[in-house]
DNA sequence: GTCTATAGTCGGATAGAC
DNA sequence: GTCTATCCGACTATAGAC
């Protein structure tokens, strides 16, 4: 029976350092890719020692996989539950025009919260470094996030459009329409480059919702 | 004073071992990335030698410049005589609302065919990675490619809603616009594996098409 | 659990024969 | 210009002291 004191230090410390590396990963493996990142940078990122990430992760591959995994939660925790909300309300009663516009928008809007926040670009990166180097992890994010975000918009759309949900034209249409806001996270290089800034502001993230708005609407009023 | 049979023999050879250097280069450094691709596989990838790539491009990094300005010369053929068409048109001549809506479709219409051909993937592929870690390479693409293109689109644009064309409106709305198309080559995994496709064929090309028209005729007539 | 020291591998670049 | 052989540095992972 392990000593309480053991028990304590141990599960802080060991917590600890896990969480470090893994909030040092996120922003290490975000700017340098996951070759480009080397452990001795993780690990002074992270400020544990460099034979921690085999220690507790296996290496750096799984340390990159508690990476992904900690996105994955943070996404569910971020947009599941609007994404949720829509499929409910697809699924039971029959929402008007007027409402799923309303749904649409609402999803667009809270993408570009996420677009302008501050926490989300090192997110964002890796999960389109994950779009451009497929891996294990790719299909990781797909089936536990992309996936049923891409299906709810796709059966708003389709509703809309009136469309089948599983219709080639409604799923490109759906992907057209988050493109909108996703550019800015893939093209942020460019579009700050374009806007003389080092980062969005509030003022850009309002000018964005109404720009959004407007678009949703004359696209499908 | 050198012979000719050593001129042409040493011109046609250089020639071809940095040709298939550069060329080896465009699929392995979009495939693997700067870090994850190695002289080794861009060697055997060229069937040149190994010591050819220091010996013609001073290194990895001179090849990885010689690439990037190979696509900079393939992006100024395909897309600036479109760009400098509509730049012409926008500076002399007062273009109708249905004339500026038309050279936005014509841009567009044009990407489209870009993203479902097959020879662009690598190039944007590169190009994406540069926007998520910046590095020289990106101060290239942008002065020499993007600038321009983004600017016109934002002139178009903000012709169509009446605003300045430096306003920081029109140049999101613009980007948003162009996120329409240009998400379909940085999110292309997630697209594919949501049509449960390899690559994209001429139907989705056309339905891009279609698309693409509405969105932009909706949202501007 | 954490550290230092080091093993073992692979990367890019070079020297020098041809 | 092209090749083989090799160097040197950086990387990841491990062994073993504390």
């Amino acid at each position: 029976m392990r000593k309480t004191k053991n028990m304590y230090s141990k599960d802080r410390q060991s917590d600890d350092a896990r969480r470090r590396l893994v909030r040092a990963g996120i922003a290490v493996f975000a700017k340098y890719g996951y070759e480009g990142a080397s452990t001795r940078m993780l690990a002074s990122e992270a400020k544990v020692n460099l034979a921690a990430i085999p220690y507790y992760f296996g290496g750096k591959e799984g340390l990159y996989h508690a990476v992904i995994r900690s996105i994955v939660a943070f996404g569910q925790e971020k947009i599941f539950p609007g994404i949720m909300e829509a499929r409910k309300r697809l699924d039971s009663g029959n929402p008007s025009r007027d409402e799923l516009i309303r749904m649409l928008e609402n999803l667009m809007l809270h993408y570009i919260g996420l677009v302008t926040s501050d926490e989300t670009p090192n997110v964002a990166r890796i999960m389109f470094q994950e779009q451009l180097h497929p891996t294990k992890a790719f299909s990781i994010f797909y089936e536990e996030l992309l996936k049923e975000e891409h299906c709810v918009v796709t059966a708003i759309v389709a509703r809309l459009l009136k469309l089948r949900p599983d219709s080639q034209e409604a799923i490109l249409n759906a992907h057209a329409i988050l493109g909108q806001v996703m550019i800015f996270l893939a093209g942020r290089a460019l579009i700050l480059r374009r806007l003389g800034q080092e980062k969005f502001t509030g003022d850009d993230a309002e000018l964005l919702q109404t720009i959004m708005q407007q678009h949703i609407r004359r696209i499908f009023k």
